[in-house]
Parts: C-alpha cells; structure tokens; sequence
DNA sequence: TGTTGAGTAAACAAAC
DNA sequence: TGTTTGTTTACTCAAC
C-alpha cells in the first residue's frame, strides 16, 4: 500500500497543480500577475475600491485587447491588399522616416489608448466617464510629451547635421565639438529619461490593467496633437520655473519638490532616474533605493545653494557642465538652459516627475499613516497588549464581516476605532517570532468572522503563507477538506494531504509530527472524512453534508453581522441579495488572485463562505429547526435543493461518497457563481 | 460553570 | 524491523 500510495503521490502532485491551475477561465489581471511574478509582494496596497477599480480596467482591458485585435486583422487585411494590388512596399515603415528616430526613440512610442479607443471602449460603458477622463488626460500628457521630445530631438538632430557640416567645411574647435558632443549626450540622456517615464507610465498602466503589452504588438497609433507650445504657455512655465529659481535663491533652503526631483533627476545614471520615475520598480526588483539626501544636504550648506548648482556642476537634468564658481553657474544657466523649447520640455518632464513623485508620496503617506493608526489602536487594545504585531489577523483569511453586506458596520481603515486589523482575542495572534517559541495555540473560528479584512489582504494571503511560517487561521478539518477538494478527482491520499499543507503553508513545514498526527487524528475524528478504498489504496474524500453538519462557531464581535446574516437567511431566498454581494464581493478579488496563478484561494474562499453559510444555519437553527439537514449550500444553490436528499442521514457512511461526488459539480456551481459575480461587478 | 469544538500528545494496531 | 497509516483516548484551552 506504501508503495502505491508512494507512486500516486508523484502522480497525483503534478495533477493537482494541474487541476488547480487550469481550473479557472478568468480575465488576467496582469496587474497583480506582474507583482506575482517576481515573487514579492505587491507594495501596492489595494483596497476595496482600488479592486473595484481595478476589476473595471480589467474590462477595459479586454475591451481594448479586442480593439487590438481588430486593428490588426484591419492592418493585415490591409497588408494583404497592398500585396495583391502590387503596392505592398518591401518594409511597412510606421514610423516617421523623416524624423529618424533612433531605437530609444521608437521604443518609447507609447502603447497607448487613443482617445478614439476611449471613446469606444467608453460607449461599451465597461469604464466610468470620469476614470476615462483621468485615462484620456494622461494619455495625452503622454503624447504630448513624447511628442514634444520627438521634435526636439529632430531639432537638435539638424542642428548637429548643420554644425558637423560647418565643421566638415571650416573646420570647428575642439571645445565647441565637445560642447556639442555633450549636448547631444545630454539629449540622449534626457531621451532616456524619457523613455523610462514613459516605461514607467506604461508599466503603471499595465499594473492597472489598462495595458497590455504582447510581444510582437504593434504600437497603436499615435494622434496627431498639437506640435510644440503655445507661447503664453511656455512664458508661464518659465515663470513658474524661473519664479522657484529666485525664490530658492532668495530664500536658501526653501525646498519645493521641484528640487528634489532635480537632485535626483540631475544624476546622469538612468537607473537613478528610472527610480525616482518609477515609484513601483522597487516591487519589480528592479531598483535600488536611493536617496538624494547627500546633494540636498550639499545644497543646504552651499552658501550659494542652488537646486541646480552642486559640486561644481550643473545639475539641469542631462546637463553635467562644469562651472567652477556660482557667478559662472548662473551664467552658464543662462546661457544654456534659456527659455526655449527644450528647456521647456526638461521641464514639463520634470514637472511629470514630480507630480508621480508627490502622487507616490502622498499615498505612502496615507499608508504610513493607517499603519500608525493600526498600530497605535493595537497598542491600545488591551487584549492585544501582550502580543505583538498581529500578523495573521491581517491576512487571514477571513469571511469579512463588513463585506458581507452593506449593513454591516463600516470600517474605514484610518478610523483609529476600527483598524484594519482588529485585535479580536490573543492567542490567536502568531508572530514569526512568536510561534516558535509559544506553545499550543487555541484559535476559534470566530476569528474568521468578525475580522474584517481587505480584499487585497486575500489576494497577498496565498504568498505569505507559503513564505511566512504562520499558522493559518484555520482548523485542521478546514484545511484537509480545502486539500482534497483542490485536488481534480477530490480525494487524496494521506500522503498527498501532507504535501499540500507543506506545499501550501510554511508553518507545516516544521513541527511536521505535531501536525501530521493532528491530520490523521482529524481525519480519524471527523465524520466528514471518508476513507476510501480504491485501486490505488485508500483515499480520503469529504462528505459535503457532514462537513456542514458540523456545528458551527457562533459569531462573535460583530452583531449587526448576525442580524445580518440571519436576516438574510429568513428570507429563505436560494439568492439572498446580501449573501450574494458578500460572495461577489469576497469572490472577485480570489478570482483575481487565482487569475495571477492561484486558483488555491478561489478554492478556499469557497470553503471558507461554505463555512460561513455553515454559521448561518446555525444562527438560522436557533431560530427555527425546520430543515435541519439542509445544508446552506443547499440554501444557497437550489440545484442543490432539488438533487440533494434533506435527510442527512441518506448521505451518511459509504453512500458520502456519492454525496462528494455530487457536491463537486456544485464546487464548479459555485465557482460559476463567483465568474457571474465578477461580471456583475464588472457590468 | 458546564458544554463544546479544536489542538496536542500519545498509545496502539495494522499494513507495507 | 522500521515506517506509514489509521484509530482512539486523554488532556488542555477557549468561546459560549
């Protein structure tokens, strides 16, 4: 048996993940995918709107990618009438020949989203007009901007042909070579930076699922915009660039963020740059911190401090020159960087980096900010106080009792009286530092209840723990059922229960004879586990029905959850409309997780609302015994009424399996159930 | 305070 | 013989 159960392992190891992962047809949040898949975790933090918003770019973004379609199979077609008609020339040349845009150029034509696209995917109503509009303006800064850099590069591209002619004929000094060389360096390097803001918007886009960049995709076309600036507009933003010039001057040490940005922007390194441009590289792996606290501190000491003077060098960004004095700095800025259309563009460029910069601070702000409010309500709870951090209440995974319905109460994450993460009993609280010292650890499930938790928490809970060593918030029978419906046959071998709780969770994977002799002891215990025997050995299956005959925690904490819920539930409704957001609302954020490749959760997320629905009956039992045993997925999903005998007692001993073969429809039911709501959200 | 669910530990037997 | 699997019992803890 050993050795069978040993070769089924293999076996069966490979056809869960395949059964896990293809089990789910959902749109890809590239977004999150993108975060998961340089296995860290995701600094953005994403709130329930930002999910709800997140799930609308979602629709946006498909509405775009058929766009894309169509306009490829409109370029073929047209590719293939030139080819018939003869006039097919031998390379498509998108891009503007005159121009000659070197590569760094073309690579920064953005993939963007014209406004004509806008305004499709606006009347397909899949977008709000005001996120559209915020879309429409970025997209044509965008534009604008590399629309601007491309003129100005073509502008100094004939100007370079025009002086190295000059050269060619009169012959030209050295230094004036060199100055020449280094504009153009410093053009390239502004075209750089360019490009990587570009990127980065790209990237932005991408993580928002507005954009989707496939290999071999072709550039959409870029609108015609207005070339260059009107002059009112360019005198106004010299004064307001000039303006912060004399006031820095004036007043020293006044910082505006346009100084900060310049010292970072200054660096001729593209990777300093792209850092300051991209506020989210550093989930990317992609970059490393770096401060420009050293140059501003020189700029403060300076007696003739200036954000753009340090070291003897001009710090105009992509500039570098060298000025021996202040006096030959102000000259040289001057001279060099008068109002003109490049200064301008540095300029706008800038002014867009700042902005992301201030965009990014004031959301790290916010989130500094509800992390002190966490952590100082935690500190003052006294059943917290002898605990630290408490790690698991926020990722547990949990049947938010505020996202169960509307009614319940409101949690705002920066109200100091309902944190994010309430503490709701000690022990439940498991540290990574804590856990390994501390002994047997009491949990109830009615933790899971009354912890209101974000969406985001989920779609994060997968990775942690799998990373962390903590203890999952769940019971050993939540977890053994979770592993044996996850696999494509639901049923495992006792070995294969194993791998799936040291696969899935780190804390299993120390302490292995505790918790294995807890497995088997649960498995032994519960009704609701059904050995099996079949070829292959014995398997183990749930039975639905008994699984739901557990008697239920109560929940605690949170009342108007409870009149919530059995409310809800005295309506008999199959559908209840509270139950059913709840399910959306828990669902979609899971769906979006298992699109990034975590099917688990979605898994999970059932057992977990089974688990729920479980509460529900009971606080539905107390009020009236009139079906005892109809389980609440019965309630929930009236196939279920009509195939499923009420008797429990039916389904009990060797007929369970049959129970567990006809639950598993239902999973898939239920995971139906969970695509509709995500399009429900979406619509 | 009693009940109940859950976690842990341990003993034991059977199968491999 | 050692390991794995499965069952059972006892105890503790926490929530109700």
């Amino acid at each position: 048996m050993m050795q069978e159960s040993g070769t089924e392992t293999k076996s069966n190891g490979s056809a869960i993940q395949n059964g896990s992962s293809g089990g789910n047809h959902l749109l890809e949040c590239s977004v999150l995918r993108e975060g998961r898949s340089n296995g860290e975790a995701p600094a953005v933090d994403l709130g329930a709107a930002d999910l709800a918003h997140a799930q609308q770019q979602q629709a946006l973004q498909v509405a775009r990618q058929l766009l894309l379609q169509q306009q490829q199979q409109q370029q073929q077609q047209q590719q293939q009438q030139q080819q018939v008609s003869g006039l097919k020339s031998p390379k498509r040349n998108d891009k503007q020949p005159a121009l000659q845009v070197p590569v760094s150029v073309a690579m920064m034509t953005p993939q963007v989203i014209t406004p004509q696209q806008m305004q499709q995917i606006l009347q397909q109503q899949v977008l709000s007009p005001q996120q559209l509009q915020v879309l429409l303006q970025q997209q044509q800064a965008l534009m604008l901007q590399q629309q601007q850099l491309q003129e100005f590069y073509k502008k100094q591209q004939e100007q370079l042909q025009l002086q190295l002619l000059q050269q060619q004929h009169a012959g030209k000094q050295p230094k004036e070579q060199q100055q020449v060389a280094t504009q153009q360096l410093a053009f390239q390097q502004q075209l750089l930076q360019m490009q990587q803001l570009q990127q980065q918007h790209l990237l932005s886009l991408q993580r928002q699922g507005l954009l989707t960049i496939q290999p071999g995709q072709p550039a959409l076309p870029i609108q015609p915009l207005p070339q260059g600036m009107i002059p009112t507009e360019l005198q106004q933003l010299w004064k307001e660039v000039t303006s912060a010039h004399t006031a820095e001057e004036t007043a020293g040490n006044n910082h505006s963020s346009l100084d900060l940005t310049t010292t970072c922007v200054s660096s001729s390194a593209p990777s300093k740059t792209s850092l300051i441009m991209n506020p989210h590289a550093s989930t990317n792996g992609q970059l490393s911190v770096h401060t420009p606290k050293r140059e501003s501190m020189s700029h403060e000491d300076h007696p003739h401090s200036h954000p753009l003077y340090g070291h003897g060098v001009c710090k105009w960004p992509g500039c570098e020159a060298v000025c021996e004095d202040f006096p030959s700095f102000l000259k040289h800025l001057n001279s060099e960087h008068a109002l003109d259309d490049r200064s301008t563009a540095q300029c706008r460029v800038q002014m867009q980096v700042v902005q992301q910069l201030e965009l990014q601070l004031a959301k790290d702000k916010e989130r500094l900010q509800a992390m002190m409010t966490h952590l100082h309500v935690k500190s003052t709870e006294p059943k917290a106080a002898p605990q630290p951090l408490n790690l698991v209440s926020s990722v547990t995974l949990s049947k938010s009792a505020s996202e169960a319905s509307p009614q319940s109460l409101p949690h705002t994450p920066t109200t100091p009286t309902a944190p994010l993460t309430p503490v709701t009993q000690g022990p439940s609280v498991i540290t990574t530092t804590s856990m390994h010292t501390v002994g047997p650890i009491r949990r109830r499930y009615s933790d899971k209840y009354n912890v209101p938790i974000s969406s985001a928490d989920i779609a994060q809970n997968q990775e942690f723990y799998k990373n962390a060593e903590v203890r999952p918030p769940f019971t050993y029978a939540s977890l053994i059922r979770q592993a044996i419906l996850e696999s494509p046959e639901k049923q495992l071998t006792l070995n294969e229960i194993y791998n799936w709780f040291t696969r899935m969770f780190a804390y299993f994977r120390r302490n292995a004879a505790t918790w294995k002799n807890a497995v088997r002891h649960n498995l032994s215990l519960h009704k609701c586990f059904v050995r099996v025997e079949n070829v292959k050995g014995a398997v183990w299956t749930v039975d639905e029905v008994e699984f739901q005959k557990r008697r239920p925690q109560k929940i605690s904490g949170n009342p108007s959850l409870i009149k919530n819920m059995q409310s809800s539930h005295a309506y008999c409704t199959p559908l209840n409309a509270a139950l059913q957001a709840s399910m959306a609302e828990n669902s979609i954020p899971l769906y979006t997780t298992a699109s990034m490749g975590n099917p688990t959760l979605g898994n999970l997320a059932s057992a977990i609302r089974e688990e729920l629905n479980g509460a529900m009956e009971h606080t539905n039992s107390n009020e009236s015994d009139s079906s005892p045993g109809r389980s609440p997925m019965q309630a929930v999903h009236p196939v279920h009424v009509k195939e499923e005998p009420l008797d429990p007692e039916e389904a009990e001993g060797p007929l369970s399996l049959v129970t567990t073969a006809n639950h598993s429809p239902d999973f898939d039911h239920d995971r139906d159930y969970e695509d509709e709501a995500v399009n429900e959200d979406i619509e």
